[in-house]
DNA sequence: CGACCATTTGATATGGATCAAGCGATGTGG
DNA sequence: CCACATCGCTTGATCCATATCAAATGGTCG
């Protein structure tokens, strides 16, 4: 668990925003919020923001993946969300934060400042009714993800599996960009059993891993055992 | 588990809404939304909106409580939310349900239709601001209980209490208007051990239960056996 | 008073956690 | 270029928290 590595990375964001003019991979953007965007760069397990922090800050990812945590006094950790390229992340009731957000491995996004969203928001109606569609969006991620955790740790992982495939959108192979540890803390499962429950959807016939980030689904089978 | 009953109730919306005209307990509203709502009762287990109907109506408790709630083919079923006069509901990203709402006790809502709210939106900003917080706030509670789903069952039961006594602000005593079952079924336990974990609390001294839908709590103590 | 339903309590079973090794890939220094 | 260390993953053995099965208790309504 890289918590130290995280905390140690955990500066003012501005300090951070050594902006490259043209980053890798990003293009130009047409909508509204898109264009206010700043890109911005995280390596692997750097923290984007902290919890309590104040939630100054909307990202929107363009490469890489991100884990949205929360850790507890004693260690436990449970991701409550991944965000993959094209997904927006950093949406809070309050002002502060109440999660943690890190890089899972290199990471590019865009931040937009939360005051000139909501702002924009105040005059354009449009944007108001996208960042609600954002936010109820998250809201159905939340209670999917609220439904997986009363599940058999198969049914957790066969869930995962296809929840990964869809938004994706390669059919049938999946690159995983988190690890085993991650997973399980997405689940609320341990490595152990994460690891184990894919041998048994394998000898089942329901996926093939040929290497352990790679997994190949067959997305009929695995809906079988899915019990959604 | 009055599934039977409930899928009875479920006729078209309109056919139930033979509405009094000043049902009892409500008061005249200020804001321009709750201005918009007509009244509406529901009785034990009646059911208010069905999973995979259309969207149409957003809700305000008036009085009593909501369950918020999805069954599983093989009858599982989760309680996503539970909803407390004041709360609104019926928010979902899409124009269909993806779960089921029912009356726990006898229930007086206001109903809006969601098209109205929409269109009042997209015209007023407040309006709009208002929507996106109160989806922002259901947002937050999706997570905090998502975030539950990973503690123990005595972790589970202590925050239960501790969010139900916040919810209903009257410090120390609340009257749970929901059965085992429900609690259970909101908490991904089963009835024995929330029943078992109650017991425990209380030969702890952490809360102290005078009937069974009556609770007494120690704040404090809860607190330190909540780990969040 | 009696029937019914919700809740509690008890006895046992089990799925997943924990503890403990082993294995394979990746990277680093000699 | 290879030996070795490291890290992430897999597999095995055992334990334990909670589920399941079963029965007793209590509260409510006719």
């Amino acid at each position: 668990m890289s918590i130290s590595a995280a905390a140690l990375a955990a500066r003012p964001l501005e300090q951070r925003s050594r902006r490259p003019a043209h980053p890798a991979g990003v293009r130009a953007y047409a909508g509204t919020l898109d264009m206010m965007g700043a890109p911005m760069s995280f390596s692997r397990n750097e923290e984007i923001y902290g919890e309590s922090e104040a939630a100054e800050y909307l990202y929107k990812v363009v490469s890489g993946a991100v884990r949205m945590y929360k850790v507890l006094a004693d260690g436990r950790r449970q991701i409550g969300a991944f965000y993959l390229p094209g997904d927006m992340f950093g949406f809070e009731p309050a002002d502060a934060h109440a999660s943690s957000a890190e890089a899972i491995g290199d990471v590019t996004v865009l931040v937009f400042k939360r005051n000139a969203v909501l702002s924009l928001a105040a005059r354009d109606s449009d944007v108001a009714r996208r960042l609600w569609e954002m936010t109820a969006r998250e809201l159905d991620r939340s209670r999917k993800h609220a439904f997986l955790l009363i599940l058999s740790a198969q049914e957790r992982v066969a869930s995962f599996l296809l929840e990964m495939a869809a938004r994706s959108r390669t059919s049938g192979e999946i690159e995983l960009p988190m690890s085993r540890q991650d997973i399980g803390d997405y689940l609320g499962l341990t490595i152990e059993t994460v690891s184990r429950t894919l041998s048994q959807l394998e000898s089942v016939g329901a996926i093939a891993v040929p290497t352990a980030r790679r997994i190949t689904c067959n997305s009929g089978t695995l809906s079988r055992l899915n019990a959604c």
